[in-house]
DNA sequence: ACTATACTTAACCGAATAGTTAAATATTAG
DNA sequence: CTAATATTTAACTATTCGGTTAAGTATAGT
């Protein structure tokens, strides 16, 4: 009923922080990071069982960071680094925001009176479209 | 049992990951990226009632991600970039190496080689890639 | 053919999520 | 004082999540 921006964009990034949102998830990132390793390799530093590793490379793959390919009974996971960068410039271009309003005083008292100017004339605005 | 790498800075990155995993929370960090607002402002654009709203409010301010400041009888939130900052810091670090890995072949072979030499000259900028 | 190996899938469980409506709280306005 | 406003908390529900154990599938070794 919501339905809040359910953009196909907007599922892949959801999807990629949501798998980077675990620690375990994580630790297969950073791992599958420095090269490629085989499910039982991923799943071997665990404590957990094998099935929920499983579950977790699932996820990854899910959300494209992860790609299996099967080579006999052997299932080889290497990294695939595109959704991190979506998420990655996501972030960065809300950081630009905070950083121009953070680094600088002026516009930081720039931005209190525009409450009643509304003169925003932030150079360029690539996520707030129309308004 | 399984407490996989349950560090204090998982716990704030995993929040903050999570915290942007939902569609509405990263609408509500776009919206506050560029300036302060109460909650009803933010709540506005969705359809969804204001209680889930203020939920998603708790949520991005127990990441971090948003300071409150009470003032009589609205809220006025405002960003905090620093979990943002750590999230992209802790993407980076493993982007380098599938960067390292995809962007030459020579350096590929290289890292392979560095299980012996570890002759890693990283020569790049750490914030945006070539492209 | 038989068995160990390397996994996944199925079925289940408890805890967390994301939403709802209704009630509570606190402040401002009349 | 009373009522409207701004917002949270409470109670409830449905779904998803992260784990378990048990069973299934496919390949490799003997």
């Amino acid at each position: 009923m919501a339905d809040p921006m359910t953009t196909p964009q907007s599922d892949t990034l959801s999807a990629a922080f949501q798998a980077m949102a675990d620690p375990t998830r994580r630790a297969i990132l950073a791992r599958l990071a420095s090269g490629e390793a085989t499910a039982g390799e991923l799943a071997a530093p665990f404590e957990m069982s094998l099935p929920a590793v499983s579950k977790h490379l699932k996820v990854l793959e899910g959300a494209g960071l992860l790609i299996r390919k099967r080579d006999g009974r052997i299932h080889r996971c290497r990294l695939n680094p595109a959704p991190m960068k979506q998420a990655v410039d996501w972030i960065e271009v809300h950081r630009r925001f905070w950083e121009a309003r953070f680094d600088s005083l002026a516009q930081y008292l720039d931005e209190l009176k525009s409450e009643t100017r509304s003169s925003k004339e932030t150079q360029d605005d690539p996520d707030e479209p129309a308004r």
